[in-house]
DNA sequence: GCCAACGTTGGC
DNA sequence: GCCAACGTTGGC
């Protein structure tokens, strides 16, 4: 079992949006290193619903439901997509700030690698960041 | 809207 | 294989 953090504009698809589908495709990566990510995601895994740019904050969960596949927005069969279904929105939704001031969570990915849009997520980190939202 | 970080492309 | 130019992401 792994946790991710996936990030997304709330244009262009939001953790309501998910919530309205139940089960969402997750696609339209052109990162190597967060298709690579994509691709070892397995069934099970919990994902943080990270909100980016309009005002940056873990917002929710959400759980792959189905493995890697050729991106039907590709003509690439090298892209994958994942199909992740709605979990839950967080109690208080924990805003990149918290985060950055976090002196347990300075070596996420969120933080090193602001651009990778699918990351992995320590256990510890995930445990830290729910703990944030029930605050 | 600006800009830093960083990934990709293409000339050599 | 190097590196400059350029494009994109994403915080502010």
């Amino acid at each position: 079992m792994q946790y991710w953090l996936i990030k997304s504009e709330p244009e262009t698809y939001s953790l309501e949006d998910l919530k309205k589908e139940k089960i969402g495709r997750w696609d339209g990566v052109r990162n190597y290193t967060a298709r690579n990510n994509l691709r070892l995601m397995r069934t099970g895994d919990l994902c943080l619903f990270y909100r980016s740019v309009t005002q940056p904050a873990v917002v929710g969960l959400c759980k792959v439901v189905k493995e890697h596949y050729p991106d039907p927005t590709s003509d690439n069969p090298a892209w994958v997509a994942v199909d992740v279904e709605f979990h839950s929105a967080l109690k208080k939704e924990v805003p990149l700030k918290a985060i950055k001031d976090n002196p347990n969570l300075q070596e996420m990915a969120l933080l090193k690698q602001s651009r990778l849009s699918v990351q992995p997520v320590s256990v510890a980190e995930f445990d830290e960041i729910l703990n944030l939202s029930e605050k």
